[in-house]
DNA sequence: GCGATCTATGTAAGCGCTTACATCGGCGGT
DNA sequence: ACCGCCGATGTAAGCGCTTACATAGATCGC
């Protein structure tokens, strides 16, 4: 006869003791009910729901050598596009009794390696990560625990890594040609901060390689890098439109700063798109109901979330998933983007 | 000698091999370091270090009998809302070493439920709930476990869990007066589904509390009650305002409502605030760079989320800390309140 | 110089659970 | 009837770590 302890939760012991059983037939109860004969399994579930007894996670996990844990590293949560992803992945693991642990590293790969090492520690069976640059340490970390990994948002033709994500110098390549295409020969470009960001890195080798294919390039003065906020697309599009020449035109690195450079584009009396065009990328909810809405590109992101959970499932169940193809992100064509109008009327 | 398995991440009596002492000197390297000889306690994390070891959180959970984990429940990360309250929770507790779980209930009370089941067979040691409208078993739940806890988001005075966060019902009472002191007299109001929502129906009791303070009451066809969602809040002011009479002004359970709200109202070509007064609730990022900005109450969600955590730590270490006091958002009167029109002129 | 005291380390007993293996009936085949 | 087999249950050995307790030098007072 055990004694429970009262005030402290019930052990498997408890509920085997006053089920008149052994633990383990608690234990294969509740992990193997086909192992155990119908009214004996009745009889446990209901002593161990009496007790309220569950099997603790931290014991089941060593005897298992299994945590069902996985880690999700992202740069912040209050960017929605990250947010998305972390949801979608929560609710396809949750479905498959897999907890998720989350990190936010601020951008900063110090924090992610630190953070990574943290998962590790706790024994999670796989890894979703955001991006691929990131020190060295943190990849060969996960590589020496050889458990499954994965790299979001980002897909890099020739990357060692499994990506879910999308090919960032295409899409930036497609959105230039977008507006290439409509006639604007001088653009600007508003972007994140390219220090350690590879995401950021790849969309502007893709502005600069569609404008290298019409002979064209990016003028420092209509170049601005900073925060992805609404405040910087602001700050931004004015120092840019001051520049000479102006430029008829405005790529952003995210919709954030899109959205500023849109608000700010009107508040200084220009019509957009007739005076300046402006691209945003994510496609984020605000950004189709603006004034003009949006030109941006759409990313699915809860679907890059569950894909990402899907292949690291695959994984863990002992298959060697193929190699994700890249998601294309879709050029939604809004209001925002135009022909440029002529400098001065053509005729006599 | 142990035989460290090749291929299998290294044990504490490994390194403790391979350090020459024994595992407790191990251990207390890494837990008490000061409890062990310099020298020996160099040689043993420099060991650990180079064999990756690091100890191993479910072994550690079980023989400390405390796992460092703590719970944050929540409906949705697709709410900058909640997204900001995790992010800030997560950062606090990451600083001592805690690590953060995160569920998703998505407004289902079942769900929350059977998420809280889960997180306590994770052995949570706290946990911070958004809200109090759960089901009952919920909170017992909790209680059995006889861990710390903390509604978030919300602030009733009477209620018997500790909260962190506002009194709803005052905060939309406060946003009805500024509007009833304005002289709007017809109010409409469009609201997130009430069904399991104690923030959203306290929301309500204020307006009502408000108006009926005038001797004004809120006419059924000028409420509207859906999904917060931009596209909701288009849909509802468009019925709103074919009702007779149509109301002056109208209030929005939250941002994303208010926002859906100004963009179809300019859209039918009112003038915002001339024709129609609009308020929100939450001040999310982009509300204040609308045009006009949006009049709503600002939440500091950081701080909720700071807070929060604050609360459950100081709980972890003993202590017993006071109830803590409501926040009180404040009303941000900007573009989108003004006094009603005046039916006709007056004179003769 | 000797026992008392103290400090650094080791020994080993769990923490709560799972699971390989042993056990024990009951059943069918001959 | 007896044997072998099979399925249901129990026994007990860990999973990797922490920590109370034991031990063995070192230190100190007198």
């Amino acid at each position: 006869m055990s004694k429970p302890k009262p005030g402290r939760p019930p052990r498997a012991v408890d509920v085997a003791a006053a089920a008149e059983v052994s633990t383990a037939t608690v234990s294969r109860a509740f992990n193997n009910p086909e192992k155990v004969a119908p009214a004996i399994r009745e009889r446990v579930l209901a002593t161990a729901k009496a007790m309220g007894w569950m099997p603790h996670a931290a014991g089941s996990a060593l005897a298992r050598r299994r945590t069902s844990i996985v880690g999700a590293v992202i740069p912040t949560l209050d960017n929605e596009v990250f947010a998305a992803q972390v949801g979608a992945m929560q609710a396809a693991f949750a479905e498959r009794g897999i907890t998720l642990l989350l990190s936010c590293f601020n951008y900063n790969q110090d924090q992610a390696v630190h953070d990574v090492q943290a998962m590790l520690a706790r024994g999670v069976e796989a890894l979703a990560v955001v991006g691929e640059a990131h020190r060295p340490e943190l990849f060969a970390a996960i590589q020496a625990r050889h458990i499954p990994y994965v790299v979001t948002y980002s897909h890099r033709p020739g990357s060692p890594h499994a990506c879910v994500g999308f090919d960032n110098r295409q899409a930036f390549h497609t959105i230039a040609r977008h507006l290439l295409d409509l006639g604007h020969e001088t653009i600007g470009v508003i972007i994140q901060p390219t220090a350690g960001n590879d995401r950021v890195i790849a969309r502007l080798d893709g502005v600069r390689e569609a404008l290298a294919e019409r002979g064209l390039g990016i003028r420092p003065q209509h170049l601005r890098e900073g925060e992805w906020s609404i405040d910087f697309g602001r700050q931004s599009v004015r120092a840019i439109l001051a520049a000479d020449p102006a430029p008829t035109a405005v790529i952003c690195g995210n919709d954030y700063l899109a959205i500023g450079a849109l608000l700010e584009a009107r508040a200084m009396g220009l019509s957009v798109p007739r005076d300046l065009s402006i691209t945003g990328f994510d496609d984020i909810a605000i950004s189709r109901q603006l004034d003009p809405p949006l030109t941006t590109m759409h990313v699915d992101n809860h679907e890059i979330g569950r894909r990402a959970a899907d292949y690291l499932l695959a994984c863990l169940e002992g298959g060697k998933p193929e190699p994700l193809p890249p998601l294309v992100p879709t050029l939604i064509r809004r209001g925002t983007t135009a022909a440029p109008e002529r400098a001065g009327p053509d005729g006599p």
